[in-house]
DNA sequence: GAGATAATCAGTAACGATTACTAAATTTAT
DNA sequence: ATAAATTTAGTAATCGTTACTGATTATCTC
């Protein structure tokens, strides 16, 4: 994967933010940089950067998909109320080897999401 | 939310699978009963039933949503390689009461997913 | 059980997120 | 500086899902 100025724009943007945006967010803030960038863009380079592990994409029961510029190990909290998907602070959990013994198969990483009110939406 | 022969049939497909089917596939499992069923149909009775807590949704980083009939607390195993979900027996973790009191919010529920090559795709 | 009321359906059209494509521009290698 | 490889903008196509409508089926009341 080579250097390009979009993609750097788009990590920038990615890094620079600690809400969890969609494709179209990002590419919403990236147009304010450069009005000429392109939607498809922000999706080919989400897919690389999310294969080669530099972020993360969070899947969750409401709207589309999410991104996460912080990939060190850490969970989510999503409000059903209002959407908000916010980062937790809670200790990773270590069962990856008890699954792994279970299924017979080999573990990469798991995501975990929590649903709920947040504090706004309660 | 009333009886109806479709419901009935989608449940009974859900009940009687251990794969977790996509809308997709249990629309053509149905349909094997009733060629008449619609899509629609499925849809909109899969929302109805998530919603009521009478079956699970699955989302994972792969393809489509996946529907679990099932509702015992459990976690899931997908593999990258041909995308199956599989059911893990592992114990659910409880630390919701945690992530209440760092969010300030309420939590309703989690999904905890795994990611990784199954025995026969490793 | 018959008729009224409400829920649900089949079928199809519309939608929104994502992917695929192509010729032009940019980056990298020589 | 030139050639080769990568990436882009822009647009069209695809796919999962949702919305809509008039017809059907279930439920309720007598």
């Amino acid at each position: 994967m080579g250097y390009s100025r979009q993609r750097e724009m788009l990590l920038s943007v990615l890094k620079d933010t600690k809400s969890h945006p969609t494709a179209n967010a990002i590419y919403e803030e990236m147009r304010k940089r450069d009005p000429k960038v392109s939607l498809g863009t922000v999706y080919r380079n989400l897919a690389l950067l999310t294969e080669s592990g530099i972020i993360l994409r969070i899947d969750t029961e409401h709207d589309s998909v999410h991104y996460d510029g912080f990939t060190h190990p850490h969970y989510h909290f999503v409000c059903n109320g209002c959407g908000e998907v916010s980062d937790l602070s809670i200790n990773p959990i270590g069962i990856e080897a008890e699954v792994e013994k279970e299924t017979g198969g080999s573990v990469a990483g798991h995501t975990l999401v929590f649903y709920g009110k947040c504090k706004k939406c309660k």
